[in-house]
RNA sequence: AGUCUCGUAGCUCAGUUGGUUAGAGCACUACACUGAUAAUGUAGGGGUCGGCGGUUCAAAUCCGCCCGAGACUACCA
């Protein structure tokens, strides 16, 4: 039995999603599409891990529509793509969630639960939406490995991130140092900027805030000269003066900031708190915020002590730059910080917003400060506690340290004991002290007042402003220095800044500008994480911190801890087995763990957790348990990553990390191709989230559309870098657009090659013996396949998708079927309709393996239905078949040009006919085209056939340009002519639209005219205008750039019979189809009698029989049909209407 | 605050190296077609190309500033 092109009811996106599924469950297409390519060159993918603690949510059907494309079109391109799923499954949400789920604060850990069944929620939390996720994976059509994916809580995967913080350490790029992060003092603990961004932690306080008198020393072993160039003024007459809300940092100053680029003042005045004249020195714009300009004409002799109004005047100015390296004497001499201190250094970040355009630099208590005084070398004022270690003047419970509390040795060499006495031990915010209240004076209000009776206070006042306070105690936080792990990326921030270079970023300017500027403004990457869930760092050190070691290994940590119960630091070895399972590399079993020294002291495992951002840099070497399980041979068969994709929000997450570790270890790029795809947002522009509530459930739209739809629609309406403004609508209208196109397509072919039996069995008939639209539709489709292929291949899915969807709607479904209808249905299965078949089938089928990628499931349906029955592949799915490839031979420039020629024309008489209510069904006899050339005659000739019959317009007469009743326009050619001419181009233009007919014959005759131009002779030749013509009198026209179009509106007797005729079969036909005959019935028709429709008859009796596959066609005087209304065989008469006003009856049955 | 991206019709988007009527789809209105028919075509209205300034004979396009949206990084005297 010949088999048949499945034929469908209607289009439903959802059930052929669920079926294809089914299909490739069933049969392992995933598997056998990798299969297929096994041993082929690999093409590396990384899949960014998600995290299964949240729900998924429609953008991620947006990242992994474009991963899947990506690995779906390199497979059919012959690659061997492995996707290995990988679930990220660390960090702070994680634990939060447990939290919250388990009505606990991190306090309760330990106590009300053990940290041993925190972690179990911890691993339970983690995935706890892990099925939703897979079943979105599925219903997507996402293919990915999901049954071996890399999780990071595996003891494999964390050994492999020992090994590489291992490699890390052998290289001296991992170190402890500190950080300025938020503190709260109140809560003794550290905040993360997560917890800092949570609503309500700025509030707005007031303080008291100071400017301070820094005094400039007399000797200035910077300065070659004065940098104001005065020479009358010696340095320790004048002072800097610099702002600050929080004047308990003060003493730890040890610099102070100017703009480079800003323009800074010296002023003479007086000291308004002791009536001293001094010079100050501070930003120029804000020199009337601190001295009103009409003092500037104040006199100094006249001034008194105590005077509302200062007299002031300015001296010299001068830049930033030229004040870097001035030296000042140390405002509150309490704690010497050592060399290199007390300098004026330069800072991009400073601002002359407000203040004084310097700032106090306590680089202990700011992370800007402690980044602009590591740049300059100045140190911070550290001091040293009890136990020998570095401390900054505030202790963790807020206070400045007391005296007893500090290292003796360093007290007697470097504290001014006599001045630090009075202020050792008191909070720096009255909220610390349980004795204070907030109307008690301030540490601050005690320094200012402090500095003002020494004369090194300028302005002291309260000033509101915003300031970051603990979520939990609801008391102000302290920036402080935190002990961290570093990993010393600057080390090789060229390297990182090269090998940036060589990667193919998508969008272009995400890599070379957001990702290039975050690697020129590199710092050190701060590892450490005070938490409970994560990769503990495998660092263990002896208490006075002299010797360390870093376990790369669980043989190694195996191994210490042998010589650590040797040396009775431990009792028993819970890492002794090789299996895996049998133990837990986490908090806080591998707290337990103590190890021995070369010195046999005593080590202690540090106690921070990396940074999750570690766990997913890794991945490319942790999925594999690289070096345990592969070696280095081994792990560049998966390394570098050829294609990555992930939100552009992971710019400075995962592939920041991904690039660091691939340099810091490999020194390689970790992938050579990124998409970067932007957020989707909601219908509105905005982002979507649980409390708006405005979040599509991508399950409901799947559900609905189905996953082609949906995917389609994501990928084609904008980049994937650009925000896509998701709009169900959009998903619809693609459904309706492209899909629905599609499957009419389809349902067209199927219902004329079942009836013909076409199978593709015959041979394939030459392209030159091809019908000329035939040979059109396949250059065009072979243009097509170019187009798309390049699209993909440069990671322009969209492009891609728009390039696809013009094809099917433009071309093949409103042009290529539309005029060969006929050729399917009507006349023998002789060649031409064979090539009709063929040329169709062959669109489709390609169409089905170029979109593939974008709509996986849809794309498979018609694959296969076309193939189950023409059976040209032997496989059975689209995915296993390889991409198209274009055949240049096929592919005619100049035929896809006259064509185009040929829609236009059509459109231009179809427009015309409208405008004149011409209906197309009326037979016109001609139209007439200027051809503005030999070759564009020659390209309508070739079309000429289809136009009219398109049109139905009998024949196309060309006039030529010499021809003088056409009424023609000239303008000039601006692209050609503006570079000739330049600035005279508008006077030219404008002469060119006051020349008369006569002017335009005489540059077509010559090929030139000279025309004056301000009495300059200017010669225009042809090719520097463009003449349309514009009317022919006496003619209906219209115009489209140098196309004109004229027609012929007489409808003669002949003409008119003709569309009788016409409408007779039309009517015919729609009487047909209203009582459901099949399309291959024939028929017996009856028709009151008329004269008009009598003469038309005589005619075109052939054409309408023919049309209408009418065997008997007889003209029956009214009232007669009734008369065999008894037959059996008769159907009712109805009533047509084909003259105008007269109303015939007829009557239709099958033979 | 800084860095980056984006701003074109009511909506979603095109718009080549600057070149003169700024395009398409959707939606809306009218008409047509009817052997693809729960499809299709044609026509129409609708734009200070975010704003201002500059370069140029010529700017949606190049430059500067500003406004708006978003992301990331910060939160500071």
């Amino acid at each position: 039995m010949v088999k048949k092109y499945s034929e469908y009811k209607q289009l439903d996106l959802t059930a052929i999603g669920e079926q294809v599924l089914k299909n490739w469950e069933d049969n392992n297409t995933f598997e056998e599409s990798l299969k297929l390519r096994q041993g082929k060159t690999p093409y590396v993918f990384y899949e960014g891990p998600p995290s299964a603690n949240g729900q998924p949510g429609i953008h991620h059907v947006m990242a992994r529509a474009i991963k899947d494309i990506f690995c779906r079109y390199k497979s059919q391109k012959g690659f061997y793509v492995t996707r290995k799923a990988g679930w990220d499954t660390h960090g702070l949400p994680v634990e939060l969630g447990v939290e919250k789920n388990l009505g606990i604060t991190k306090e309760d850990i330990g106590t009300k639960i053990s940290v041993d069944d925190y972690n179990k929620a911890c691993k339970e939390e983690v995935m706890k939406y892990k099925d939703m996720w897979d079943r979105l994976t599925k219903l997507m059509g996402y293919w990915v490995d999901l049954e071996n994916p890399y999780i990071t809580f595996k003891n494999e995967y964390i050994e492999t991130l020992w090994y590489l913080l291992g490699e890390l350490y052998k290289k001296g790029y991992l170190y402890k140092g500190y950080t300025i992060q938020p503190f709260s003092p109140a809560a003794g603990t550290g905040l993360s900027s997560h917890e800092l961004n949570m609503p309500g932690c700025y509030k707005d306080v007031k303080d008291t805030t100071c400017v301070a008198i820094f005094k400039v020393k007399a000797e200035q072993p910077n300065m070659k000269s004065c940098p104001f160039g005065l020479n009358d003024i010696k340095p320790e007459d004048c002072s800097v003066l610099a702002w600050t809300t929080t004047p308990w940092t003060l003493p730890s100053n040890t610099a102070l900031c100017v703009g480079p680029n800003i323009e800074y003042v010296l002023v003479k005045t007086f000291n308004p708190y002791s009536g001293a004249p001094i010079n100050v020195i501070l930003g120029k714009p804000l020199l009337n915020s601190f001295f009103p300009e009409k003092n500037s004409e104040l006199s100094f002799e006249d001034y008194k002590f105590g005077d509302k109004e200062i007299p002031f005047k300015v001296l010299a100015s001068c830049k930033g730059k030229d004040l870097i390296g001035l030296e000042y004497e140390q405002l509150l001499p309490w704690v010497n910080p050592g060399e290199g201190a007390f300098r004026v250094i330069g800072g991009d970040f400073v601002t002359t917003e407000d203040g004084t355009g310097i700032v106090h630099i306590a680089p202990t208590f700011g992370a800007d400060d402690d980044r602009v005084a590591k740049q300059s070398g100045v140190p911070p004022l550290v001091m040293f506690d009890k136990e020998g270690k570095r401390q900054p003047m505030v202790d963790r419970s807020g206070k400045f340290f007391k005296i007893e509390d500090l290292d003796e040795e360093f007290v007697k060499n470097n504290i001014n004991t006599d001045a630090y006495k009075a202020f050792a031990g008191k909070f720096v915010k009255n909220a610390y002290d349980k004795n204070l209240t907030e109307k008690d004076m301030s540490l601050d209000v005690e320094i200012a007042i402090a500095l003002k009776e020494e004369g090194k206070a300028f302005k002291i006042e309260k000033h509101t402003h915003n300031y970051p306070h603990c979520w939990r105690t609801d008391k102000p936080i302290l920036y402080y220095p935190m002990d961290s792990w570093f990993i010393r990326t600057t080390a090789v921030k060229e390297r990182m800044i090269g090998l940036n270079k060589t990667i193919n970023w998508k969008p272009e300017a995400t890599g070379s500008g957001r990702f290039g500027n975050w690697l020129e403004n590199l710092v050190d990457w701060n590892l450490s994480r005070s938490r409970y869930w994560g990769t503990p760092l495998p660092i263990w050190r002896t208490e006075d911190g002299l010797e360390e070691i870093c376990i790369s290994s669980v043989e190694q940590l195996r191994n210490e801890i042998d010589k650590s119960i040797e040396a009775g630091f431990m009792s028993e070895n819970k890492y002794a087995s090789k299996d895996y399972e049998s133990f837990d590399l986490h908090r806080p079993y591998i707290d337990n763990v103590y190890l021995v020294s070369k010195e046999g002291k005593k080590m202690t495992r540090e106690t921070d957790l990396i940074d999750v951002w570690f766990d997913s840099g890794a991945m490319p070497y942790a999925q594999h348990h690289y070096p345990f399980d592969i070696n280095k041979e081994q792990l560049q068969q998966s390394f570098p990553a050829d294609f990555i994709a992930e939100g552009v929000d992971q710019t400075r997450g995962w592939f920041f990390t991904l690039h660091a570790i691939g340099t810091l270890v490999f020194d390689s790029i970790a992938f050579k191709n990124v998409v970067s795809n932007g957020l989707v947002l909601d219908k509105n522009g905005n982002k979507m989230s649980k409390r708006l509530g405005n979040g599509v459930d991508p399950f409901e739209t799947i559900g609905k559309y189905g996953p082609d739809a949906t995917r389609w629609y994501m990928i084609s309406n904008s980049q994937p870098w650009e925000n896509l403004k998701f709009d169900i609508e959009g998903v619809d209208e693609i459904r309706r657009k492209l899909f629905g196109t599609l499957y009419n397509t389809y349902s067209f072919f199927a219902l004329y090659a079942n009836i013909d039996g076409f199978a593709y069995k015959e041979e394939n008939i030459k392209n030159e013996e091809r019908a000329e639209i035939d040979r059109w539709i396949l250059s065009e489709l072979n243009s097509l396949i170019e187009n798309v292929d390049n699209s993909y291949a440069d990671y322009e899915p969209t492009r891609a998708a728009r390039a696809i969807q013009n094809f099917v709607d433009e071309y093949l479904s409103n042009w290529y079927v539309r005029l060969c209808r006929r050729r399917f249905w009507k006349g023998e299965y002789s060649s031409d309709k064979i090539s009709a078949y063929q040329t169709l089938y062959t669109c489709l089928e390609t169409l089905s393996r170029l979109m593939a990628p974008i709509s996986p499931f849809f794309a498979d349906r018609l694959f296969t239905d076309l193939n189950n029955v023409s059976g040209r592949f032997s496989v059975n799915s689209v995915h296993l078949t390889d991409f198209p490839e274009s055949d240049k031979a096929i592919i005619d420039k100049a035929l896809e040009e006259r064509m185009q020629l040929a829609q236009k024309i059509c459109s231009m008489v179809l427009s015309l006919r409208k405008r004149n209510n011409l209906k197309v069904r009326q037979p016109l006899q001609k139209i007439m085209i200027p051809a503005t050339n030999p070759e564009m005659e020659k390209q309508i000739l070739a079309v000429r056939d289809l136009i009219l019959s398109e049109v139905n317009i009998k024949e196309i007469e060309f006039l030529s340009q010499e021809n003088n009743v056409l009424v023609k326009k000239i303008k000039p050619n601006f692209k050609q002519l503006g570079a000739k001419l330049g600035s005279k181009m508008k006077h030219v233009a404008g002469v060119l639209s006051a020349f008369t007919q006569e002017q335009i014959s005489e540059i077509e005759n010559n090929g030139s005219i000279f025309v004056e131009i301000e009495s300059e002779n200017i010669e225009l030749s042809i090719s520097d205008v463009e003449i349309v013509t514009q009317d022919i009198p006496g003619w209906v026209v219209m115009n489209e750039g140098v196309l004109t179009v004229a027609l012929d509106t007489t409808v003669t007797e002949s003409l008119r019979k003709e569309c009788i005729a016409r409408e007779l079969v039309n009517r015919i036909q729609n009487i047909r189809k209203e009582q459901n005959f099949e399309v291959t019935d024939n028929i017996i028709v009856e028709i009151e009698y008329n004269s008009l429709l009598e003469e038309a008859l005589a005619e075109h009796q052939d054409y309408i029989m023919g049309e209408t596959l009418t065997k008997e066609l007889s003209l029956v005087k009214h009232g007669d049909i009734s008369i065999i209304m008894g037959d059996q065989n008769t159907e009712p008469i109805s009533k047509i209407d084909i003259i105008e006003g007269i109303e015939l009856d007829i009557n239709i049955r099958k033979v």
